[in-house]
DNA sequence: GCCAACGTTGGC
DNA sequence: GCCAACGTTGGC
């Protein structure tokens, strides 16, 4: 499953200290053992009223790096513990710290529940303030599912444990699913850890999840700003050709795997190797 | 539209 | 806690 865009969180203000502005109603929140690091969920949704905006702002999709003003990120990159969560402890991350990741979202229009879950790289580059990644759900998230069902389950690599396990300055491959031409199109970097993810409490959503609230949340987004979108983009095809070749860097890659997975953790080899796949075409990666 | 892979459920 | 059956994903 990939990110979900039913949900237009983007109204939601902008400030430097985590949200919680406006919050409608004064829920007591009581974060369970996983939410234990995160912030109290966001406010309500606001709609939003900027198409306008989104087109100008979208004018120049190929626009290969984020402009100046947007490239230092506010997150800081080198002072991150290495990740002891077991989403994957064969693949060891990198000396900052810093990890990659991997994100599918749907380019191309598809309804769930009477909404357009579509979301591309240039939906992302459209937009203004951090992202929401949210409508992570089941299928790829059995942790949160069930679990009452004991620790078995605990160190299966979901994408909603990727998500848990993001930190501010990791990057994240942008990847495109569902679509013609399925293919890793650009970079965005993650601006805002875990949080509960509110689009799970309305019924009106596509994402409603009952056996989520506010006082028991089940599933979490993390914030993301887009960084770059490739000019030339690295498709499945390619991965695939890559992974077959002889001690290819690729032999491993999660997505690769495990296909099914809508995000999922990138070595530092595999996205080294990648990004100097598009080195080769001569577009500068951001972060280089 | 097909179907392989694998997440999810529920019976035991 | 195991595991078979079911449901979904996602590429083709």
């Amino acid at each position: 499953m990939v990110k979900r865009k039913a949900d237009k969180l983007e109204g939601v203000p902008l400030t430097d200290e985590p949200r919680r502005t406006s919050r409608r109603i004064s829920q007591p929140v009581k974060q369970t053992e996983f939410e234990s690091e995160a912030e109290e969920p966001s406010p309500p949704p606001m709609k939003k009223t900027t198409k306008a905006k989104k087109a100008a702002a979208n004018k120049n999709p190929e626009t290969s790096v984020a402009p100046a003003g947007k490239m230092p990120s506010k997150a800081v990159k080198a002072t991150k513990k290495p990740e002891k969560n077991g989403n994957n402890p064969d693949i060891p991350t990198s000396t900052t710290g810093q990890q990659f990741w991997l994100m599918k979202a749907e380019p191309e229009s598809r309804f769930e529940k009477g909404h357009d879950i579509k979301f591309s790289i240039d939906d992302l580059a459209a937009k203004t303030i951090p992202e929401p990644w949210d409508g992570i759900r089941a299928y790829v998230g059995m942790f949160a599912a069930a679990p009452e069902r004991g620790n078995s389950h605990a160190k299966r690599r979901t994408a909603r444990n990727n998500l848990r396990a993001m930190k501010n300055g990791d990057l994240a491959f942008f990847y495109h699913s569902s679509c013609k031409v399925p293919a890793i199109v650009g970079i965005m970097e993650i601006v805002e850890e875990h949080s509960p993810d509110p689009s799970a409490y309305d019924s009106s959503k596509p994402y409603f999840d009952p056996k989520s609230s506010p006082d028991d949340p089940k599933w979490s987004i993390v914030k993301v700003e887009f960084r770059q979108k490739f000019e030339t983009p690295i498709t499945l095809t390619q991965l695939k050709a890559f992974r077959a070749e002889d001690d290819s860097p690729l032999k491993n890659m999660d997505m690769l795997r495990q296909t099914r997975i809508s995000v999922s953790k990138v070595s530092e080899g595999e996205w080294n190797f990648l990004t100097a796949v598009v080195e080769k075409n001569g577009e500068k990666i951001y972060g280089r």
